[in-house]
RNA sequence: GCGCCUGUAGCUCAGGGGAUAGAGCGCCGGCCUCCGGAGCCGGGUGCGUAGGUUCGAUUCCUACCAGGCGCACCA
């Protein structure tokens, strides 16, 4: 599937390529064994046409003629019949421009109405069935903003692949298992004993935050002293095992309420528990990538490019964290996906690098897996950094953020920067009800949308789909280049798709928006002259539509009222 | 020391081998007897430094400088 811009550029590129050949036929140009790798693009200025190319810049190389020449050889060879092109013109150093009837992306308006929900759909994906692992956040503690980031992150981006013809499984990854949670165990157990009077400490890396405490006293509400005597593997499983129970459904809550949820919740300790780690290492082993190394299970990351070896079961026989997630991994490639995206926070990227080594080792191309590592994120609150510390429990919350400044603002702001970028959320300008705010704007320039159309319906009077014909009132210049933006959402979709870059949509959706405003401000949708209201419902219905899409991308919603 | 990310307008950030590098915020000045003023219009000599590749570099390469994050038998 391509859009009306997509299929004007192949016209063009088509149309070239025969003058081209014509050239060399007729022997103004010398034999070519191919064309260079040359563009069709929208130029930046509007004074240069509707598409431009460098093909004869590229090409001066190989025929040995100055551009400019070329571009004008090319230009009385090229037959544009049937193409809605005005007129042809060389510029710069041997660019070709294009200038079309503006018309011709006008054609897009009932196309965007009639596909609604599904314009911007698109194949790009052809039905390759790929995973998004996001957020997977200790459940031992609530979500910061480092989980938040990651969780719109990798929700758009699931969406986004959606739309774009992937087969999308969203996932979480619980870290049910392993050394994080043998602490949270010795540390729950201390809580118990005091809270039962019974004097013990917190081991100094154990968990200090007083949410457990509350945890603890429920736990006791439910099963009082019965635990105080009993084995300590029995006593710290059961505290364990409520504690988990009662946090993960916090944040499955939590992650609900901010528009994000799941197909797959996968346990780390089902993986223990099936033998799958066991497997991985005696696979591993039994391929030689193994070697023992005072005590420990060492596995040569070094064979596959990563910068030392990496301990795989420690010398008590523990796996490390590491051969877990191996383990896991190759589980994820079993389970059949062509490509694994996983979101992780920058603290992580040092483990990327030996993922793709392990995943290499078991037979699998290490491209398919693709780690998205994001940059931290700093809340900043009158001009100063909010300072936070997840040691002392002393961090703001996602509940608390969307209690702040609401769902749609902060999804907005947590995607609006690239991921790779460092992020600083700005928590007046996200909390301010005015055109301060982006999300605002967008949601606006939709909400009034849905104004116009509602008093027309009040009106009771019914206008029609504006014919071929009526589609050219739309010639103000707000109209058109609003109009040309509008075919451009497939084509952004797909980009957002292909660099997994939710960013693009939230720019282009703030244009999209502004182009509208523009619009809107400088001339009425609904007046006297009914054909000329037909036309202009046409492009603001379409322009809602747009809207919709892109906003339900990014989990926000699109009101009908502000 | 080694590795990854980032240095673009006063601030926060897009963009990216081409023709005059963009947006938001902030600041200044304008615009409604009319479909939502949460809006519109106008105001801008900025790509960290030095080399290299190229017809052309802000974009690609190298080195350097600056900031962030890693470099555990933690996850």
């Amino acid at each position: 599937m391509s859009s009306a811009v997509d299929q004007m550029k192949e016209n063009l590129v088509g149309a070239l390529k025969l003058a081209a050949g014509k050239a060399v036929k007729q022997g103004i140009f010398q034999e070519l064994p191919e064309l260079p790798d040359f563009i069709i693009e929208v130029p930046r200025e509007k004074d240069h046409g509707d598409f431009a190319t460098n093909l004869a810049m590229l090409l001066s190389k190989e025929v040995h003629l100055p551009p400019r020449k070329i571009a004008g050889i090319l230009k009385g060879c090229i037959d544009l019949q049937g193409l809605p092109v005005e007129k042809v013109e060389i510029a710069g150093p041997g660019f070709i421009n294009f200038y079309l009837d503006p018309k011709w992306v006008l054609e897009i308006l009932p196309e965007i109405v009639t596909l609604e929900d599904n314009f911007g759909r698109t194949d790009f994906g052809g039905g390759a069935k790929i995973q998004v692992e996001f957020v997977s956040a200790n459940p031992t503690g609530l979500l910061h903003m480092g989980n938040a980031r990651g969780a719109a992150l990798g929700d758009s981006i699931a969406s986004i692949l959606s739309f774009c013809g992937y087969q999308v499984t969203r996932e979480f990854y619980i870290n049910d298992a392993g050394h994080q949670i043998e602490l949270l165990g010795k540390s729950l157990q201390a809580r118990y004993f005091q809270l039962l009077g019974r004097p013990a400490e917190i081991a100094a890396e154990g968990y200090h935050g007083e949410d457990i405490i509350e945890t603890v006293k429920g736990f006791i509400n439910l099963y009082g002293d019965s635990f105080l005597d009993t084995d300590e593997a029995e006593r710290i499983n059961e505290l364990v095992d409520y504690t988990l129970k009662e946090k993960l459904a916090v944040i499955k809550e939590t992650l609900l309420s901010f528009g994000v949820s799941y197909d797959v919740w996968f346990s780390e300790q089902d993986l223990h528990n099936s033998g799958i780690v066991k497997e991985i290492v005696d696979r591993l082993n039994s391929m030689g990538f193994l070697y023992e190394h005072e005590g420990a299970l060492w596995f040569k990351a070094r064979e596959f490019g990563v910068e030392k070896d990496e301990v795989i079961l420690r010398s008590n026989g523990a796996p490390t964290y590491y051969a877990t997630d191996i383990a896991y991994h190759f589980n994820k490639f079993q389970r059949g996906f062509d490509r694994i995206i996983n979101i992780w926070g920058a603290d992580h990227h040092g483990h990327v690098a030996r993922m793709k080594g392990a995943m290499a080792a078991l037979g699998y191309n290490p491209d398919a897996l693709h780690v998205i590592i994001m940059q931290l994120v700093r809340l900043y609150r009158g001009g100063e950094i909010v300072r936070m510390s997840k040691r002392s429990g002393q961090y703001v919350t996602l509940e608390e953020l969307i209690e702040e400044v609401g769902r749609d603002v902060a999804r907005y702001f947590f995607v609006m920067r690239s991921a790779d970028s460092h992020l600083d959320f700005d928590l007046d300008l996200a909390r301010a009800q005015s055109n301060e705010n982006p999300v605002y704007y967008i949601q606006y320039a939709h909400a009034r949308i849905c104004s116009i159309l509602r008093q027309l319906d009040e009106t009771g009077k019914k206008l029609p789909l504006p014919g071929a014909d009526d589609l050219i009132l739309i010639k103000e210049e707000t109209e058109l280049i609003l109009a040309r933006r509008l075919a451009d959402f497939p084509e952004e979709v797909s980009m957002a798709a292909r660099d997994l870059a939710p960013h693009r949509l939230t720019r282009y959706l703030h244009e999209v928006a502004g182009l509208l405003h523009s619009f809107y401000n400088s001339h009425r949708v609904i007046s006297p002259d009914e054909k000329l209201s037909c036309a202009r419902l046409l492009l603001v219905k379409a322009t809602r539509i747009v809207l919709r899409n892109g906003m339900r991308l990014l989990g926000i919603q699109a009101p009908e009222r502000m």
